[in-house]
RNA sequence: GCCGCGUUCGUCUAGGGGUCUAGGACGCCGGCCUCUCACGCCGGUAACACGGGUUCAAAUCCCGUACGCGGUACCA
């Protein structure tokens, strides 16, 4: 039987970074073993459904080169791929269940949810639950006479659908991640499978979803396991065989806890992966970090494309305990990532950005910026955030360089430089040097002495490419109109 | 509280009874290079949660404890 897999996100918010990782696994997974990604979106919560979330999840996925084989979009034979397209799927599956006795219509108030549960808290219950122990002291068709129960329904009364859940039983699954887990029936609910909006819970959806998608293995989040033997239960109870299970490890913030749109703000990790793309990550960076978030080829290689992670990825090598989510890891993937590109991919980035903020640039020139600036940049959006002096003479002067660097003999000796530079030829990096070696053996000074101001004069700053490298890559107009523009600034 | 899962350097991890005085990567520290800042290279810091047990031998197997995380909703 073909591997078939799915990414099953509700459309609640934004792409997390988590939901990119589960996406990214059950995607390598798909296709190291040829087999079907379905992309389905679990939008059963009519009350924290947000608009544009599916589109948003489409693109992150999308920039990512997460790339679906079935979805809402591209359509595909187990259509729809929206729950909510759905319903009469779950309305019928649940009918079954009751017919066959193993579901049931419940009629309970929220206030008689709630006066239960106090109740048996108060009476020291480990754990209040509507199971096989209460439900027969509530309002339900297993208590209410069958006219009863008719007369409710059709009088249309607020019900939903319970899954009767029998007690004092072993549930056995083998997760491939963790091995065998077992939890005792006593310890399930009846669970609630159809709310009375009529519409499933996800444990009804995401089972009858999986089943009729013929999915072979569900790939997902550790928050999940505790929830599996309900889907066991339900397999069992349709007469269907489930799926295997593998339950990832569960990122977390650096601080532990979840990674959150509060904790993001306070310690610098985006939780969207739109926010990833827009402060500049490759898209290749991300993934190949992700994909160690949880996993490991077992040797000592990190660096990977997308293609390599496919042919390396098995849920074998996924751990089991939960992770922390590291900003310098992912910016050190990023550098990698960035010189490993080819120069004119690496411009074509660069340019993107730079044209965002404005600033006008050609590819020959920028080419030659990245061929000194590269080794500098963890991001492509660090060239114009940090080097703007590539594009525009600089404004001020970094006023702790001016301080330590430029000298009551700064000025004289820079317009002596500049002398020099509009006659060298020819006008590159060498040239430049000889040049300035020479004036600076002449004028009896250390070589810094010249250097170190005529970098603050051509870039404002006292940090960059080497000094040569900068003068040949501004070229002499730019550099003598500089040196100048800086000795009527600082004087002497 | 109850149930489940987890626990190797600060972080991500290798390790699946002897080859481990525990390896790699990020970070951090130091050095080299050098006109600055990076890159690169070299070196350093730092871990088997704790207690029992099994065994000739345990980071590796078993039990317990502690701690962390998840679940415990008409949310997914």
């Amino acid at each position: 039987m073909s591997v078939r897999v799915r990414f099953a996100p509700s459309p609640t918010g934004y792409l997390h970074i988590g939901g990119l990782r589960t996406a990214l696994y059950n995607y390598l997974f798909a296709r190291r073993n040829g087999g079907t990604l379905v992309l389905r979106i679990e939008d059963t919560d009519r009350a924290r459904f947000v608009a544009d979330a599916e589109s948003d999840i489409l693109e992150s996925l999308r920039w990512s080169g997460i790339d679906v084989d079935e979805g809402p979009e591209l359509g595909g034979p187990f259509g729809p791929y929206r729950q909510s397209e759905r319903s009469a799927l779950y309305r019928d599956a649940a009918e079954q269940l009751i017919a066959s006795g193993h579901a049931y219509y419940a009629f309970d108030t929220p206030e008689a949810l709630d006066a239960m549960r106090n109740r048996l808290a108060s009476q020291g219950s480990s754990s209040p639950r509507y199971d096989a122990m209460t439900r027969m002291e509530m309002t339900n068709s297993l208590t209410l006479d069958a006219n009863e129960v008719s007369a409710r329904l059709s009088a249309g009364d607020p019900h939903v659908v319970r899954l009767k859940v029998n007690s004092g039983q072993d549930i056995t699954f083998t997760d491939a991640i963790r091995g065998q887990v077992t939890f005792r029936s006593d310890e399930v609910d009846d669970q609630i499978l159809l709310k009375s909006d009529g519409l499933p819970t996800y444990h009804l959806a995401n089972v009858v979803d999986d089943h009729h998608m013929e999915i072979t293995h569900v790939i997902r989040g550790e928050e999940w396991l505790s929830s599996t033997p309900k889907h066991i239960l339900l397999y069992r109870y349709f007469g269907w065989a489930p799926p295997e299970m593998a339950h990832l490890p569960l990122i977390f913030s650096p601080s532990g806890g979840k990674l959150s749109k509060r904790k993001s703000e306070i310690e610098g990790i985006p939780v969207f992966v739109r926010e990833y793309r827009q402060i500049g990550y490759e898209a290749d960076a991300l993934v190949n970090y992700l994909a160690f978030l949880g996993w490991n080829p077992g040797d000592d290689r990190e660096l990977f494309s997308k293609e390599e992670l496919i042919s390396e990825f098995s849920l074998e090598r996924v751990g089991s305990s939960g992770v922390q989510f590291s900003i310098d890891k992912l910016k050190w993937y990023n550098e990698q990532h960035l010189r490993s590109l080819p120069d004119t991919e690496l411009v074509t980035r660069v340019q993107r950005d730079l044209v965002k903020r404005g600033i006008e640039t050609d590819e020959k020139y920028l080419t030659r910026v990245l061929s000194v600036m590269t080794d500098r940049i963890s991001l492509a959006a660090d060239l114009a955030s940090q080097a703007r002096y590539f594009f525009e003479d600089p404004r001020g002067y970094d006023e702790a360089g001016v301080k330590k660097r430029w000298k009551g003999d700064s000025a004289k000796l820079l317009s002596a430089y500049a002398g020099r530079l509009a006659s060298i030829e020819p006008f590159d990096a060498a040239t430049a040097e000889t040049a300035l070696r020479d004036l600076a053996d002449e004028q009896k000074v250390g070589a810094g002495r010249i250097i170190h101001p005529v970098r603050l004069a051509l870039s404002g700053v006292t940090f960059g490419p080497g000094l040569f490298e900068l003068i040949e890559v501004l070229g002499r107009e730019t550099c003598l109109r500089r040196i100048r523009a800086a000795v009527d600034t600082l004087g002497h």
